[in-house]
DNA sequence: TTCGTCGTGCAACTTTGTTGCATTGCCCGT
DNA sequence: ACGGGCAATGCAACAAAGTTGCACGACGAA
């Protein structure tokens, strides 16, 4: 099951498929579709970019894209994060392990870049207090002005629509 | 010179005016009360929670708090968080220094607590990638169950149908 | 076949927050 | 006192993101 893919498309398409199989989820075409805008993307979408993306090949309807986003977070597929904005993000663990990360969240364009593991970036022992919680996710953004935006003029434009030039 | 009331009481009604003063917000009544249930509270709440306990003593719209919250945040009196669920959190600076903080998020009953700064909390250099954003805030939420909900039987409601006599 | 389940779609709804505009009270210059 | 701004509040309508209820077609098991 190990056989090279010829093309980056095919290899796309071949393990993603697995992936799923892996996972337990019946591998649709619409599914297979959201888990390779994710891959492809390789950084925290909200639902509106997903869908836009995904119905650049298919016809989809946003509560079938919500229950298959609920479906990959709760087969630990995919990850939800909140950006600070008003819409949930969803992103593939990176490299397919299965570890949480941390986040970069560019206030101007809306961008939400994944980040290494949390492991060695916050220490639980300095919040004390904290402890006296069953620790279930440990969730870190940082919020800030990406380098793209930086080097652009700041031209107080219309403010993070959370787009990134799809549709 | 910033000295604050010795005890919390006190500080609820003669020093919430002069921190509103001195944060150069006129202290309107409903802007008193915004501020003091954040303070009683000591925690992060969503804006309806804060409707409600305003509401308490005072005639208050929902639209007339989002202003006074946001002028809050504007003016640095008060943070803005996001706990997850889709409701934003306010909370006060701990201390009234103006210092970020992290904090913890119960998702059985949702309290979001402050917890302490960041500082020594996130080893930023740890993040490498991230370093290529201008950093405006970091954020840390400990997502988990929270020592009082641990001791609660885990199910508050379930519709089980025990031979309780309902028919 | 008949049945049940699964994946999907559509409309209506809920929740959270925002916009537009009216009203009220206050300060300020006259 | 008068009148014009202006800040603070309120109300209704709106908007975005997500959820619920229900229907329908596909498909496989009995
Ligand atoms: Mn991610
Ligand atoms: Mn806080
Ligand atoms: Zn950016
Ligand atoms: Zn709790």
């Amino acid at each position: 099951m190990d056989e090279l893919p010829t093309t980056p498309e095919a290899a796309n398409h071949a393990s993603t498929e697995t992936v799923l199989k892996r996972a337990g989820i019946d591998p649709t075409p619409l599914r297979l579709a959201v888990i390779q805008v994710l891959a492809r993307e390789g950084r925290a979408l909200p639902a509106g970019d997903i869908l836009a993306l995904v119905q650049d090949q298919h016809r989809a309807n946003k509560v079938t894209l919500y229950r298959i986003l609920d479906l990959f977070v709760e087969k630990g597929l995919a990850r939800r994060h909140s950006s600070g904005d008003r819409a949930l993000r969803y992103c593939l663990e990176p490299g397919s392990a299965g570890r949480p990360h941390c986040h970069a969240y560019c206030l101007r364009c809306g961008r939400m870049e994944c980040l290494p593991g949390v492991e060695g970036v916050v220490d639980m022992a300095a919040l004390g207090p904290a402890l006296a919680m069953e620790v279930v996710a440990v969730e870190v953004r940082i919020d800030g002005v990406c380098a793209a935006c930086r080097r652009k003029p700041s031209v107080p434009e219309t403010p993070v629509d959370a787009g990134s030039g799809n549709s």
